[in-house]
DNA sequence: TTTGTATTTAACTGCGCAGTTAATTAACTA
DNA sequence: TAGTTAATTAACTGCGCAGTTAAATACAAA
């Protein structure tokens, strides 16, 4: 049922309208409008986006008269980048393979 | 819809299933009976997740004799990790100024 | 109090995931 | 060839997301 805040996360941020919205709110907050602007999609759709943000702990939402600004909440991010941060050598050691192995084609090259 | 890359990784480790069945392939290849064996879901079900993992990108398979082993690939990691990388910055800010906070509330009560 | 603006809720469609059991395919072994 | 082991496919249930339009709510301003 992927109940576990870590699911929920991950889940908010596999859509590319929902990513837009986090990126946007980097600038500051702003506001339901100003956040669907961007996208031709109706209110409601960005509506429910908003609610999935905000479920995840992605975003907080406050009152100002009659608008709700979104504002970024960073913990959940680093959640996400703490899950996965130990794979990050995994990566980097395969990213280094590769090159020594291109720099040894290289090499054999020269000798030709 | 989410057909692009980056959200088909998200979906994909929008699971706790699924992000364990990562971590153990940390440790090397194993079969699709090795990686069931630790969780309480049928044979079929983990099939599809590894299904889910190899769409994604995360895992690659390969043939020996009637086992198909699974393999980690770091690659569509990365490619997540690298889209939060941009927010670090924010989350990090933001511990400092909490950090900050505490350091003043305690030197604010040794004057005390 | 009426009107306008911002946003959400309701009701609905269609889709795909997460799980099940039963049946099938594929390859090894005796 | 028959039987065993490994894994997938089929068929089904139930759930929740992503989107729509239409209606309702909340607040501000004239």
């Amino acid at each position: 049922m992927s109940a576990d805040r870590l699911s929920v996360t991950f889940a908010a941020l596999a859509d590319p309208t929902r990513r837009a919205i986090l990126a946007r709110l980097c600038q500051g907050e702003a506001s339901v409008t100003e956040l669907a602007q961007p996208f031709e999609m109706s209110l409601p759709a960005i509506s429910k986006h908003l609610k999935v943000l905000e479920r995840a702990g992605l975003i907080s939402r406050s009152r100002e008269a009659q608008w709700r600004p979104c504002q970024l909440e960073t913990e959940a991010l680093k959640n996400a980048a703490d899950w996965l941060e130990p794979y990050r050598q995994l990566w980097e050691d395969r990213l280094n393979r590769l090159d020594d192995y291109l720099q040894e084609l290289q090499t054999k090259e020269q000798k030709t």
